[in-house]
DNA sequence: CTCTACGAATTTTTT
DNA sequence: ATTCGTAGAG
C-alpha cells in the first residue's frame, strides 16, 4: 500500500491531522495553511489505511464549487471512483435525503426546490392575498424573517407567543407561508435543511441507518455553519466522536446571515473527546503581509488564537495610498496595475477587493479606458437571469400545471394580452375554490364573464402549455428545452431588437439548450425522476457558473466576501474609510465590528506577493460629497510594514479632476518626476513618479527603449545618472 | 399594455 | 448618483 503519496506532500502538523486516530477533531486552519489539502488527505488516509469504505464518507461544504473540487482532488489522489461518497453542499445533501425519504419527510414525491427569487415571489403573492400593506410588510423583510427562523430551527408552531402586534402578524404570515408551501410542494433553501434535520430526528431507524453508514463525517468551513446545520451534524455523529471539522474563527464573515461562530465552542463541549489542531504555517503570503494580518486580527476579543507564520521572505512592504477622491483612487489602482503587468502579464493574478459592490464601477471605467480586460464577480448567475428563469418556468409548468409560481411568471411573458386585471381575477377564484391558478383559469373561462379578448388570450395560453407538454413527450431533454424555448415565444420575444442586450439573452437561451445537452445524470438515478425534473433541480440548487468569458485572462473585481478562499499575487484593498469599511451599519456594534475586522483579515491574506491599501479623503456617496476618516483598520496595522505612497504634487488642482498625476515634485533635489535619467543596463528614460523614503525609496522610470518600458527601481540599488 | 415620472433606499451572499 | 419599484397617464 502506497501511503507516501498521501503523506509526502504534508508538513508535520498536517500529517498529524491526517493520520490522527478517528476521533472528533477540530482543525483550526488559518488562511493559506492548506485546509482543503488536509481534508482531502484525511479522507484518503481513512480509506486507504484505516479501512473505511468510500461509501462510509460524508463530506459537507457550503458551495458546489468546493464540493466539486474536493471530489476531484480525492479522485486524483486515490485514483478510485468517488461516486459512492457523499460529497456535497449542506443543501445538496439535504435534498438527497429528502428525495430518498420524501414520504417520511412528509413531502409529496414531486416536491420542488425554490431558489430565493422564487421564494420572494411566493411571499409577495402571499402578502397580496393577505391584503397586507406592502409599505408596512416589505416582502424582503418577511423573507428574511422567515429564513432566520428556519435557520434557527424554529417552525411557526414553535414560535413564542407573540408579544406585540408586529410579532403576531409576522407569525401569521409565517404560518400562512408554511401552509402555502406545503400545499404546493415547494421547499425553500432553509426548508431543505430544516426538513432534513426533522427527518433524521423523527425517524430513529432512519437515523441509525445513516449513522452506521457514515462512519466519518467531514465539514469544511465549519465557522460558517448555522444552528440547524450544526444540529443536523450533531444528530449524525452523536456519541460517536466521528465528526471532523475544518474551519477558521478568524474568517467567519457570515454572521449576518445566521452563521454561528459559537458552533466552534459548542463542538468542544458536545464532543468532550475532541482534539484541536491548529494549522498556522502559511504557504501563500510574504512575511510582511502575514505580520500585518496577524496584528489586525489580534485586536479582536475571544479568538481561539492563532498566529500565521511563513518560511518565505518578508517581501515587499504593503503600500498605502491616500487618494484625493474616489476617482483618484481608481486612477491610482489602474496605473499600478499597468505597471505590474509590464513584468507580470497575467491579469488574473490581480484582484481589486472592495467592501460593497457599488464601488466596482469606477474601477471598471478606468480598466475599460485602459483597455485591460476585467471580470466583476457578483452579478447574476446563469440560472438567475430573467430569460433563463422564464424558460425554466415554462418547463416547470409543463411538468406540473399547478405550479403557481411558474404560472404567474410566464402567463404574460412574452406579453400576450393577459393583463393584471385578468390575473387578479384568476387569483380571486383560486383563493375562493382553494385551487391552483391553472384550475382557476379554467373555471374563469367557463364562467364566461371575461371579455372576449381576455378570454381568447387566456385560452390560447392554456392551450400553449398543453401543446408543449404533449409535444415534449418522449423527446430528449435538450430537445424538450429547445422546443419550449422556441414555441413558447420566448426566443422570438428576445430576438426583438428593442430589448436591451437582446443578443445576449438569445445567446443565454441557446446556452440553456446546450446546458441541457451536456447535463450529466450523476445522481445515480436512485430517484425515479424524469430527466427534466432532475435538470430543474440542478438549476435551483446550483445557480450555475457565471459568464462564459471566465476563461479570458482578466483582472478580478469582487467584494471581500466573494474573495474568501481565493488568492492573488497582487491585491488592492480599496475604500479603507470609516463608514465604508468598516461599514456604517457595523460601527456601533462590537460584534459586527469584529466581523468587519475579520473581513479585513480575509482581504489581506488573499495576497501572495503585494498588497496596496487605499482610501480617499473625499468620496461621492449617494450623490453627496463626503469626507470620511481613514479606516480604523489602517491604524491597527504595524507601521513598519506599511509604506505610504505620496504622489505629492499639484494638490491645488481641483480634487474632482482626477487625471493630473504627472505633477513633478522634488526629492532631495536630485531626482524628481520629469527628470531624465540614464541606467547602465536600461539606457535613458524619464522619471514618472517617486515613492517611499530612505532605503525604500523607489522611482518609476519610463525608458526610451520600448521593450524595456516602464520600471520601478530602488534608488538604493539602481545606479541612476541624471542626464 | 407600455411608457414615463416620481420617490425611496442604498453591506456583505450561498444554497 | 443610481437603481428599483410602483403609480398614473397615454
Amino acid at each position: 500500500m502506497d501511503i507516501t503519496k498521501i503523506l509526502e506532500p504534508l508538513n508535520d502538523v498536517q500529517r498529524q491531522v491526517v493520520t490522527a486516530p478517528s476521533t472528533a477533531m477540530l482543525v483550526l486552519a488559518g488562511a493559506g495553511s492548506g485546509k482543503t489539502r488536509v481534508l482531502v488527505h484525511r479522507i484518503a488516509w481513512q480509506i486507504q489505511v484505516e479501512n473505511h469504505y468510500p461509501q462510509n464518507m460524508l463530506a459537507v461544504t457550503f458551495t458546489n464549487k468546493a464540493a466539486k473540487e474536493m471530489r476531484h482532488r480525492i479522485e486524483h489522489l486515490l485514483n478510485i471512483p468517488t461516486h459512492s461518497m457523499w460529497i456535497g453542499t449542506f443543501h445538496g445533501i439535504a435534498y438527497r435525503l429528502l428525495r430518498r425519504h420524501f414520504s417520511q419527510a412528509k413531502l409529496p414525491e414531486g416536491f420542488q426546490v425554490m431558489d430565493s427569487a422564487d421564494q420572494l415571489r411566493v411571499i409577495k403573492r402571499l402578502l397580496n392575498n393577505l391584503k397586507l400593506d406592502e409599505e408596512q410588510w416589505p416582502a424582503r423583510q418577511v423573507q428574511w424573517h422567515i429564513n432566520a427562523q428556519k435557520d434557527e430551527g424554529i417552525r411557526a408552531r414553535h414560535c413564542l407567543t407573540p408579544y406585540d402586534k408586529y410579532a403576531e402578524q409576522m407569525l401569521a404570515i409565517y404560518l400562512a407561508y408554511e401552509r402555502l408551501c406545503d400545499q404546493s410542494g415547494l421547499v425553500d433553501f432553509a426548508e431543505l435543511l430544516l426538513r432534513a434535520h426533522e427527518l433524521l430526528r423523527d425517524n430513529p431507524e432512519l437515523l441509525a441507518l445513516y449513522q452506521q453508514r457514515f462512519t466519518q463525517v467531514h465539514v469544511d468551513e465549519f465557522q460558517d455553519t448555522n444552528t440547524i446545520q450544526y444540529a443536523w451534524l450533531r444528530l449524525l455523529t452523536e456519541n460517536r466522536d466521528n465528526l471532523f471539522v475544518v474551519g477558521d474563527d478568524d474568517q467567519s464573515i457570515y454572521g449576518w446571515r445566521g452563521a454561528k461562530i459559537e458552533n466552534i465552542y459548542k463542538f468542544q463541549k458536545d464532543y468532550p473527546n475532541h482534539h484541536i489542531i491548529k494549522l498556522e504555517q502559511n504557504y501563500r503570503s510574504t512575511g510582511n503581509i502575514l505580520k500585518t494580518a496577524n496584528q489586525i486580527i489580534q485586536v479582536n476579543q475571544g479568538r481561539m488564537g492563532k498566529e500565521l507564520w511563513t518560511q518565505s521572505d518578508a517581501g515587499e512592504l504593503l503600500s498605502l495610498y491616500t487618494a484625493f477622491n474616489e476617482q483618484d483612487e481608481a486612477y491610482f489602482v489602474i496605473e499600478r496595475i499597468k505597471t505590474w503587468l509590464i513584468d507580470k502579464p497575467r491579469r488574473k493574478d490581480i484582484a481589486i477587493l472592495y467592501r460593497s459592490n457599488a464601488q466596482s464601477r469606477l474601477f471598471e471605467e478606468r480598466l475599460m479606458i485602459a483597455g485591460i480586460p476585467y471580470r466583476v464577480y457578483g452579478g447574476l448567475r446563469f440560472f438567475d437571469r430573467a430569460e433563463i428563469k422564464n424558460a425554466l418556468a415554462y418547463l416547470r409548468l409543463i411538468m406540473n400545471r399547478d405550479d403557481d409560481t411558474s404560472f404567474e411568471r410566464v402567463i404574460n411573458t412574452p406579453t400576450r394580452g393577459i393583463g393584471a386585471k385578468t390575473v387578479e381575477d384568476i387569483r380571486v377564484i383560486a383563493r375562493e375554490q382553494n385551487s391552483s391558478l391553472w384550475a382557476a383559469s379554467i373555471a374563469l373561462i367557463n364562467q364566461r364573464n371575461l371579455s372576449a379578448r381576455a378570454s381568447n388570450a387566456l385560452v390560447s395560453f392554456l392551450n400553449l402549455i398543453k401543446q408543449l407538454s404533449e409535444k415534449t413527450q418522449g423527446l430528449e431533454l435538450f430537445e424538450q428545452v429547445k422546443l419550449v424555448v422556441e414555441k413558447s415565444g420566448l426566443l422570438a420575444f428576445y430576438q426583438q431588437a428593442k430589448i436591451d442586450n437582446s443578443e445576449e439573452k438569445v445567446e443565454n437561451l441557446e446556452e440553456l439548450v446546450s446546458a441541457a445537452k451536456s447535463f450529466v445524470f450523476t445522481q445515480e438515478n436512485e430517484e425515479q425522476l424524469s430527466e427534466l425534473a432532475l435538470f430543474l433541480t440542478h438549476a435551483a440548487l446550483e445557480s450555475g457558473d457565471r459568464q462564459a468569458d471566465e476563461f479570458e485572462d482578466s483582472v478580478q473585481l469582487m467584494t471581500l466576501h466573494s474573495a474568501k478562499g481565493l488568492e492573488f499575487n497582487l491585491v488592492f484593498l480599496v475604500g479603507l474609510e470609516e463608514g465604508l469599511f468598516p461599514s456604517q451599519q457595523s460601527v456601533d456594534d462590537a460584534g459586527r465590528l469584529e466581523e468587519e475586522r475579520r473581513l479585513c483579515y480575509v482581504g489581506i491574506t488573499r495576497a501572495m506577493q503585494k498588497v496596496y491599501l487605499s482610501y480617499a479623503e473625499s468620496r461621492r456617496l449617494y450623490g453627496r460629497e463626503t469626507y470620511p476618516k481613514p479606516s480604523r483598520f489602517l491604524k491597527e496595522m504595524p507601521a513598519e510594514c506599511l509604506q505610504e505612497i505620496r504622489l505629492r504634487g499639484n494638490i491645488s488642482q481641483a480634487p474632482s479632476i482626477p487625471l493630473p498625476k504627472k505633477s513633478p515634485i522634488a526629492n532631495e533635489g536630485r531626482y524628481k518626476a520629469g527628470q531624465k535619467v540614464s541606467h547602465a543596463k536600461f539606457g535613458t528614460g524619464v522619471i514618472l513618479q517617486i515613492e517611499g523614503e530612505g532605503a525604500q525609496e523607489r522611482v518609476q522610470v519610463k525608458f526610451n527603449t520600448p521593450t524595456i518600458g516602464i520600471k520601478w527601481l530602488m534608488l538604493a540599488y539602481a545606479k541612476l545618472e541624471t542626464v
